[in-house]
Formats: structure tokens, C-alpha cells, sequence
DNA sequence: TTGAAAGCGCTAACAT
DNA sequence: ATGTTAGCGCTTTCAA
């Protein structure tokens, strides 16, 4: 048995799909009994309009796409949460694509959001193989979210200004005696990787440290590029403190500071990056970057629910230095 | 400018809509050139499929709606995460709704779930508050999970069987000593709820414990609610270990212990419910039931793929005591 | 107050 | 190999 549609309901009532149609959208020119018989069969029937043909016709319910490396991270699953109850409030449908960081999956998930005519798209943009084409997304309304690509005209973006959190950080652990401050960060195929290490060091040079090259790694935004190499920070033995440039990251080298905790020579002082809740209560409470996910949420949809055609603008919300 | 269409690129190339379409289609009965240029004239204008007009010839991409209460829980968030990697194996469009366990924000996703012709719908079931009509689904596949909501002919279910390793942790804290064992769990307007409930009670009496039902906490299960009646037994004192029965729960209580941590008499014996990987790094480590997140995931995709007609199948997946 | 026709983008089934 | 027609479910426009 299919579904109910205007005109099945109106062959069954022996009347127009038409009125039916009038009926079912509320309109004044239908005789209340007439309404009242549509109503009732077509709750009968579970009737339900069907979006493809609403889609079709172009009077489509905003779609918002929100695209993300994964969702496991704390800092993107409040940021999903958050833009999920504020797009209720703006009447938009929200469909979460995860990338996994990666630049096929990514370009897929634009084409189905195409497909289904989203207006907007929230991304955190994946890593670019250089070479690569930049991905397609039609006449969407793009928002990049906390970094930026590169290689085209500026879109509307919503990031994050670290850049005097990272330097305090830095300062914190120059006066609280550190020499040795290794630093783990996302390549700088990332421009966002390439603006927090520009920080790092100049926070560094300010606190009179020389950063010796190798004690700072670049690499792929991922938990377990983190993890490898906190593990060989740790291994080779020659950094008292570690500072993490990006969520994934600074949760992976979490994980292997914890993990070599019985180790004496293990006691790395240790900032991260982003807040997830469990960093309060690990360790004694775990010094962090905070992003302000809510904010960066609600600034999102509000650009995706009106698209600022003024131009691209680049808004940036402060992160914060939490000590404990 | 609008979006480009088959007939745009026809008229466009001065053919019929008709040969676009094949080419496009990739059918073997177009010229080679014919197709080369239709190909390239489609790239250049960016065009991509309306998928409103192929869900209205009913050739839909098969679409599988989630319905959870949050996100930002680690266990649905890895949930989530599973299944949108094992939609895209299936070739399936994930569309994850979040219902904040209110049972009249459930059904709205579930209606617009049905607008977008979902052909299946994983669903924790939100509480329902007795008097309710039953949540409409339509003729959606529906799979319930964890949760088994009541009142109607079962539904097929991915539920986790809970009982053996409840029991075993009650049987665990009974061996290590304690004789007042709290519990916080849902309320009964859920059966899981209750069936963890049950499982406690046996493990107790089997432990040869009788419990007071003062050391019984059910109520809604969520994070703020397991913070409260945590706070509520360690401010009354006459408990000496707690088990959790919920996700939400255990992290709220969780939380207040830790927060509790300086003071003396806190010193509780815990056990919380799910495994989000903070659990193994907090208060050097805390023990809880273990629920196989990918395997519930992994068996929900494939009922959803390939629905059993067979009948409303219930399948549990064991859940294990972890001791840390 | 109700109905009939047209059209949104696409493809299956017939023409040609 | 290419073109024409019809119809998926719905609403807007025009007619009765």
C-alpha cells in the first residue's frame, strides 16, 4: 500500500484533488464539511505532503548543510547540537555530512547537497592536496567554519581568533619555568595550522625562547597523528611542556600523555586545544584553549539563514586561555 | 541565474531534453560527440541532478533517518559516527534528527522524515508520558534502539542485553564490601529502564543484599538528572558505592562525584553505564558496562538496508563490566 | 465554492 | 541515434 497523496484522497471523497489540496493548506474558500472530511481521511491515511513535489515546485523548505570531519570530537558534536536546536528556531532543516576530513568525501557530500537544493553550507573545509581542484558547490551559499581554504576568492567564513590565547599560553608556561615548549599542530596546508603556529612562535620569541625546529610538528589534523606524535615528544625526552594546535590533536596527545602517566619522566606540562568536559576532571584538570562553540554556531546559521550578499566576511570569536 | 537543467543544456545545444538526459545517463545509444559535448557543457554550468524530480518518479536515493537525543553524549555521537560510515557502504543517505528525548520534537522529525520518503527510521524512543498517542511513522521502516518503547505490536529492536554484566557489577561491589548500593536509572515509562532496574535488584538479593528503596533513584534519563540524585546521595551519605543505568545518567552523576572529589567522604565506589573514552583517563579509571557501540550501529544498518519482513525481530547485543 | 489546466525536472515507453 | 509524450504530487492561475 503507497502513500496517500492529494488525489487518492480525492477520488476516495469523489471530489476534486483540488479541494483537497485547498483543504489540506488551510485555505478559506473550502466549505467547512468538505474540509472537515479531507482532514479526517487524510489523518486516516497518515497523509503526508510529499517534499519532492513541494521541492519541484520551489517553494522548498530551507535546507542547511553542515559539513564536518567527524562527530566523535566533542568540540564539532556541541557545535552539530548547537547548530541543530538553533536551526529549529529558524525553520531550517538540517543535514549533517561527516568528511572524515577527507577531500572526495567531501566534494560527494556537496553534489548531494546540491542535489536536494541546500541554500547554505556550513564546512569545516578538509585538508587540500594542493593540486586538487577546489570543490564544486554550485550556487550554494558556502560558510567556511574555523578554517579557511585557499586558492579562490574569499567566502563568508565564521573563525576563531586564537592567536592572543595561543600567545598567552605560551607566555604561561615561559613563567612557569619552561625552556623546552614542543608544539603540535596542523600542517600549514591549513591556513588556520599556519596562523596558530605563527602564534606559537611569537609567543615564544617574546618570552625570549628560542624554539628549536624539532620541537615542532606538523602534520594531518587527525587524533591519531596527535597521538604518534606526543608519544615521540615524550620518546625523545627533550620538551618539559606541550602546547596542541587543533581539537582532534590535542585530544590525541592527550591520550598518550595519560597513558604513559605512571612513567615518571612523563610529567609534560600540557595545554590543549578546545574544551571538551572531560578536561576538567582528567589529570587535575587539563589547561586548555577554549573555542566558543555555542557563538560559532549560532553565528553560523544566522549567516546560512541570511545570506550576507554584501560580501565575504570574515568574522572571528575569541578563544580563551583556560589554566587550571 | 538558476540552476542548470536538462532542457537548459538542451536548448543550450539545440537538442532534444531527451538525449541530454541519456548522455548524462550514460546510455549507449547516444553519438560519441553528442555526449562530449553534453558532458562538457553540463560541467561547465555546474549541473547536477534535481533530486526533488527523481524522488518524484519514485527512483528516490534510498534515504535512513536517525532519530537520537543528543549528540554530544560520546556513546551516540560514536553512534552516529558507525552508522554514517556504513550508510555510505550501503549507499545510503544518513538524515540524523535530533530529538532531545521530547516526545513532540520526535514526532516532527519523524514527519519530516516521511515528507523526504524515508524508507527507514532507527529511533531511540524518547519517554513517553503514558496518555500520549503513539508516535506516527507511516509506512517507514521503523527500528527501535536500546530503548523498546510500549503500548503497539513490537517492533523490530536493536537492544543491548544488560542484565548479565548489571548483575555482575552488583555482585562485584557486594564482593569488594559494600553493602549500600545506590542506583540511578531511568524511570519505568521505559522498559530498558525497567529491565535495568530488575537486573539491579536481582544482582542485590543475589548478593545476598537487601536494598532500602531509598538507595533507588529512577527518573528522566538525562544528564542534569544524574547529577542531581548523585549529589542527593553523596549529601545523604548512607551509600557507599553507585551504579548507573543510563548514558546521560552515568555522566551526570559522574560528573558531581568528581566535582565532589576533595571532599573526603565522597570516597564512592562507582560504576558508570556506556564507555566514552574519558571513563579509562578519570580517577584513575573508572569501571562501567561497556555497550558494543559498532556492533548496535553496524546491526541497525542492516535491518534498515534490508528490512525484515519476517517480523518485528528484538536482537541484543551483550553489554560487559569493565573494572578499571 | 469548486474544478481544470499547466508546469516544476526527470525518465520509461513509444515514435521516428 | 534522436525526438515526443506522459506522468510522478503539488500549487498557481484561470474558468465555471
Amino acid at each position: 500500500m503507497s502513500r496517500a497523496t492529494i488525489k487518492s484522497i480525492a477520488k476516495d471523497l469523489g471530489i476534486s484533488h483540488m479541494t483537497v489540496s485547498r483543504a489540506l493548506s488551510n485555505s478559506p474558500k473550502v466549505q467547512k464539511e468538505t474540509r472537515d472530511a479531507v482532514l479526517e481521511r487524510a489523518h486516516e491515511l497518515g497523509y503526508v505532503k510529499s517534499a519532492a513535489a513541494l521541492m519541484m515546485r520551489g517553494d522548498a523548505p530551507r535546507i542547511l548543510g553542515l559539513l564536518l570531519p567527524n562527530i566523535v570530537n566533542e568540540f564539532y558534536a556541541r557545535f552539530a547540537n548547537d547548530m541543530a536546536l538553533a536551526c529549529d528556531r529558524h525553520a531550517l532543516h538540517l543535514i549533517i555530512h561527516l568528511t572524515n576530513d577527507d577531500a572526495l568525501t567531501q566534494q560527494q557530500s556537496l553534489d548531494r547537497l546540491q542535489e536536494v537544493q541546500a541554500t547554505s553550507v556550513v564546512m569545516v573545509p578538509a585538508p587540500e592536496s594542493g593540486d586538487r581542484a577546489p570543490p564544486m558547490t554550485g550556487s550554494m551559499n558556502v560558510i567556511e567554519l574555523i578554517r579557511q581554504s585557499e586558492h579562490r576568492e574569499r567566502r563568508p567564513a565564521v573563525l576563531v581568533e586564537d592567536g592572543p590565547a595561543i600567545r598567552a599560553a605560551v607566555r604561561h608556561l615561559a613563567e612557569t619555568g619552561h625552556r623546552s615548549i614542543a608544539y603540535i599542530g596542523a600542517s600549514s596546508a591549513l591556513s588556520s595550522g599556519r596562523a596558530r603556529l605563527d602564534a606559537f612562535r611569537a609567543g615564544a620569541s617574546a618570552a625570549g625562547l628560542n624554539v628549536s625546529e624539532d620541537l615542532i610538528q606538523t602534520c594531518v589534523p587527525s587524533f591519531a597523528m596527535g597521538r604518534a606524535q606526543a608519544e615521540a615528544i615524550l620518546k625523545a625526552g627533550c620538551a618539559t611542556a606541550l602546547l596542541c594546535g587543533g581539537f582532534e590533536l590535542s585530544n590525541g596527545a592527550l591520550s598518550a600523555l595519560i597513558e604513559a602517566r605512571e612513567d615518571p619522566k612523563t610529567d609534560l606540562a600540557f595545554i590543549g586545544y578546545g574544551d571538551p568536559s572531560f578536561y576538567a576532571w582528567v589529570n587535575e584538570g587539563v589547561s586548555t584553549i577554549r573555542v566558543p562553540v555555542t557563538e560559532l554556531a549560532l553565528h553560523a546559521v544566522e549567516l546560512a539563514a541570511a545570506p550576507d550578499r554584501t560580501g565575504a566576511r570574515q568574522t572571528s570569536f575569541p578563544a580563551e586561555l583556560i589554566l587550571r
